[in-house]
DNA sequence: TTGGCGTCCTGGAGGC
DNA sequence: TGCCTCCAGGACGCCA
């Protein structure tokens, strides 16, 4: 599932062929796509409108316009978006959600298995207010720092992960790098995130930032549907510590890898060295 | 305000 | 072989 690692492998890949294209003709099939608004109604605003940026913010893909306007995408569970010739990238596929045709006649091909993905057009200025108190700190970023995730986790009883996970506080980490995270900082993902030592948040800040930095350089993890534009498959999967290696050794401590379920979400770790 | 749970959605795995 | 049930999880709404 696209967490920051893999947006940002797709925005880095599409940025260099969309940049400066103008949207000639945007076919949205799905009715959920752009809820709650009318699929045609978007794909008419859209159509005419030049890229002139495209930009990541958490999970989200930001394209934007020369008009000022700016469209969200979020791939959720299972969104790809696939750049090349429209008629070769297997037309007949039931998952295929919506199209858009450039201006030098490539196809931009957004699919989406389990149709969670959700497009959104903003008007010019409310970008902000949109991410205003829905997408948190970027994990990445320079002013990210070991206090601001001091800040983020003070005061709350919620296991570790499940503050990880809340966009809100922290933009971008999903189930894999929230598990890979904890593993690196040896600390377990049931503890109370207000009870870690600045020590420990110290361990997590690094942890964090390594695992998100190693999803990008390897262009992220390919489960089940994951993609890059071209279509070829990230690597991280090959490099996973934890997550979904539940009865495999440590590659720390030889320890037996466990699974419980935090957060509601299947969880990998250590029981040994993550404490 | 916080934390937990249900919902959406579909494909695959496993059981019978 | 075919049918049924369960599981996977990101974001959001609802409830206690």
């Amino acid at each position: 599932m696209p967490e920051l690692p893999e947006v940002e492998t797709v925005r880095r890949r599409l940025e260099p062929e969309l940049v400066g294209r103008r949207l000639e003709r945007v076919d949205i099939h799905d009715p959920r796509l752009t809820r709650p608004f009318d699929p045609a109604g978007v794909a008419a605003e859209l159509e005419g409108e030049r890229i002139v940026a495209l930009d990541r913010r958490g999970k989200y893909l930001v394209f934007r316009f020369e008009s000022g306007r700016v469209l969200l995408v979020h791939l959720r569970m299972t969104g790809q978006l696939l750049h090349g010739n429209g008629d070769a990238l297997s037309a007949e596929d039931a998952h295929r959600r919506a199209v858009v045709r450039l201006d030098d006649g490539s196809d931009v091909i957004y699919r989406d298995i389990r149709r969670f993905g959700t497009w959104l057009l903003v008007e010019p200025g409310e970008l902000g207010p949109y991410f205003e108190g829905r997408v948190g700190h970027e994990p990445l970023a320079r002013g990210f720092t070991q206090k601001r995730l001091g800040e983020a986790l003070a005061g709350r009883q919620a296991p570790v992960k499940a503050v990880l996970l809340d966009q809100r506080r922290l933009a971008g980490v999903g189930n894999i790098y929230a598990d890979e995270a904890l593993w690196r900082a040896g600390i377990h993902p049931c503890r109370p995130a207000g009870e870690l030592s600045d020590a420990e948040i110290a361990t997590l800040h690094r942890g964090v930032r390594a695992a998100l930095r190693a999803g990008i350089a390897l262009q992220g993890a390919t489960l089940n549907d994951y993609r890059q534009p071209d279509g070829a498959s990230g690597r991280m999967q090959d490099e996973f510590k934890v997550y979904g290696r539940g009865g495999e050794p440590c590659d720390r401590c030889g320890a037996l890898i466990e699974k419980t379920r935090v957060a509601g979400r299947g969880t990998w770790y250590c029981p040994s060295c993550q404490r």
